[in-house]
DNA sequence: CCATGCAGTTAACAACTGTTCTCTGGAATT
DNA sequence: AATTCCAGAGAACAGTTGTTAACTGCATGG
């Protein structure tokens, strides 16, 4: 299926994947509205004008950034949103999940944290837009449960970004205690886990 | 009570604060790490030397922001959280707070949101500072409360962090709307009167 | 096998950055 | 009235930035 690519457009490839891996680093401290492009290359070893071969720009650069961090994680969070076992499992195993994320990739999470806000128009609409579509992924999956009859679909979706939402909080809260030493990190998943938890009995009760 | 300030100590107090307005303003395009104090000093029409006299750096200057967005909001606060009425109006009227500050002065909102995360460390320290302060003193004001009864310290202080996470997400939302038409703000008024109706239904039944 | 295409190089540009040192005018102090 | 102080100005610094143009060498397709 998957057409061997030449010498050539792997070369292109390769220098392309090390700009973006470059910029990531660099974007640890700092955001993106200061990310220079002659920073990159010299951090790749590559002429400030081979940049222009991959991208029209920094905030280019960003939106390719976005699709990395964010476009492989779609089926990760449906499935985790519709394993079975009761609520106080899935609370466990959804915030589990997260925390293996960001110890495996902390830059992608720092980058999306710091972008979805930040001063790049380009790359916080990219951001919005997967969030969006994470969100409308989570909202098809709670329809599915036996939980959610009853529910109309505004109050599904509105439910969906409310754990989008504590997705990214939590994350964010990981991120923080990465070099914290582990009590902490308990610390943060005992308290994402009890908000969760508070959320899915409000969830439990919605139609009092 | 308050000392008039000599002639020299306004003068310098009057630059100060063009400083702060024109970085403010400059920011609402950018990031606090590319904004450079040359570009501020030539918005107020003064010297890049004089910047000195205020700030030692552009990070100081964003610590001197986030002390402006955030530190008056205190009382205001309080008396949100604390106010009577029903869980309904409760809800209506925060919401309604959060609207007219966003209204009122969305650049600073702007600001500690896209800050927050951002790539300047002493400013994110401060932000996070603040925002710790505030979920203090929520958690203080919800333990007044009669529906408080049996709830520990823990959990009133997630519960606090919850109303405060869920408050800048919803400001957030708000500023993305300011120059949308009317509906979509009512649309962002809506799912946030849910979410935290869903979260105090969560909290009545927090103690089944 | 030869001509084309194209990733990456080299050199140069005007414009910009933060920071230093020296200076000045007028308010503050005595 | 004389002196000190200090917010802001001015000039100069070495270093950086994005973008342009013309180039080179090598993989590719005819």
């Amino acid at each position: 299926m998957s057409h061997t690519l030449g010498i050539r457009q792997a070369q292109k490839q390769k220098t392309r994947q090390a700009l973006l891996d470059a910029a990531l680093t660099l974007l640890e401290e700092q955001s993106l509205s200061s990310l220079g492009l002659r920073e990159v290359t010299r951090a790749v070893g590559v002429a400030p004008t081979a940049f222009y071969r991959h991208f029209r720009s920094t905030a280019d650069l960003g939106v390719a950034l976005v699709e990395e961090a964010l476009g492989s994680l779609h089926p990760m969070i449906r499935t985790t949103v519709s394993t079975a076992g009761d609520s106080g499992e899935r609370i466990a195993r959804a915030i589990e999940l997260i925390a293996r994320h960001v110890d495996a990739y902390p830059a992608h999470v720092r980058f999306i944290a710091r972008e979805r806000h930040g001063g790049v128009q380009p790359v916080r609409e990219a951001i919005q837009a997967q969030l969006a579509r994470f969100a409308e992924e989570v909202k098809t999956e709670l329809a599915k449960d036996p939980e959610s009859v009853g529910w109309n679909d505004d109050d599904l979706l509105m439910l969906a970004h409310l754990y989008v939402d504590q997705m990214l909080i939590t994350a964010s809260l990981f991120l923080e205690a990465l070099e914290a030493p582990q009590e902490q990190r308990e610390r943060v998943t005992q308290v994402a886990a009890r908000q969760l938890r508070l959320i899915s009995v409000g969830r439990r009760h919605w139609l009092d």
